[in-house]
DNA sequence: TTGAAATATGAACAAATGTTCACTACCATT
DNA sequence: AATGGTAGTGAACATTTGTTCATATTTCAA
């Protein structure tokens, strides 16, 4: 079976202190989060988590407590977005990149799967991770991710055209039709981010 | 102007544990490594590092110098390959990736600036960082980073088929005649490692 | 209820480690 | 030779921090 919620809270501390700040924390620094006076519990809790494969130490020095496939950042790569940007959502995690988020300017960026060859025209492929920078508005003729309330049911990646009175969705591939919204039609195109770059693992 | 001989050493040398181990090396770890004999020396200089902005400390806390731009491991990217895989490299070294070479499976992995168009067709584009797993051998119709002596100048992104009598190179663009090599000619080419993914920055 | 497992507390020890200071050595330029 | 920047040595101090032990508290299922 699974964690317990301290073990599952703890490994998630660390692993969010790595991601973030690039350096372990300290078992104090855990203790000091979670309000703990001191530092033998966490420790405790700690060698079970080593046991159970989830981390790793170097015994005696300091700072060494970390997650064990890799240390470093990390980027989560989500399969679809249903509504919003997700914060936190576990849902649809598909994995953590061990790719520091700097790489692509900002702290924020997220991957996406990409499905389909809707993109093939900007060399982008099925399967590859497109990279998004979050951000609500976008320039003419960027790419981004973009839902649009009841048509698209998950995040796509589209070429955002302006017009007049409008908004113009156009896919990489001349086998699909952009999509036009007109009016206060365009106000159920919600932009997600824009995309920043991609990640693309040969088999 | 730069860095001094033992700056450069002392900050290659961190930036390599930390890209290896993921664990920041201490003070006292630097010096055994150089066989000096009391940390002030490098503690002196990894204040200098610091003024110039290439790592960064929390101050008092152990472990916690690490290069600045952003901590982890990192994967070296390479400007062109002159001749074999270049191990320790400084000359072609165009930036480090704060990508963990876990990524693409293998320690050894490293980017190459992709220049030109010649892999269109494989959606690979002028600009992209083509990550290279070294090996020395790859199957019929694998993309290989291959350098042919006295032919290619610098290592170069190709389609291997093999023939009965011979290798052929071909560039993913109709616009580029495949290149062939016949009998003893066949031993000029140099298979420097297989294309194990893509990385592309969009501005 | 009862008992085992998981947690938390308090105290204390030993190492690892960052940091500072004074002094010496080397090297290139003036 | 004098000077100034960079490096190395030795010693010492103060914290941070991993680790351990014994004991109390909570949780939760049998």
């Amino acid at each position: 079976m699974g964690l317990t919620k301290r073990q599952q809270e703890i490994l998630d501390f660390i692993r969010k202190q790595v991601r973030t700040h690039g350096v372990s924390p300290s078992v104090r620094e855990i203790c000091h989060h979670f309000g703990l006076k001191g530092p033998a519990g966490v420790h405790r809790i700690l060698k079970v988590l080593e046991q159970q494969g989830y981390i790793t130490s170097i015994p005696g020095k300091k700072r060494t407590w970390r997650p064990a496939g890799g240390a470093g950042r990390s980027m989560p790569v989500l399969g679809n977005i249903a509504a919003g940007i997700p914060i936190d959502a576990q849902e649809d995690l598909v994995e953590e990149l061990p790719v520091d988020t700097a790489l692509f300017g900002s702290d924020d960026c997220f991957g996406l799967l990409v499905k389909g060859d809707s993109m093939v025209d900007l060399h982008i492929m099925d399967g590859d991770i497109a990279i998004i920078r979050p951000c609500h508005q976008v320039e003419h003729g960027n790419v981004a991710a973009v839902m649009v309330q009841g048509v698209l049911p998950e995040a796509t990646l589209k070429t955002v055209k302006f017009h007049e009175d409008g908004i113009e969705l156009h896919a990489a591939n001349p086998l699909y039709e952009p999509l036009t919204f007109l009016g206060d039609e365009a106000r159920r195109v919600q932009i997600i981010g824009k995309l920043a770059g991609i990640i693309r693992r040969n088999r």
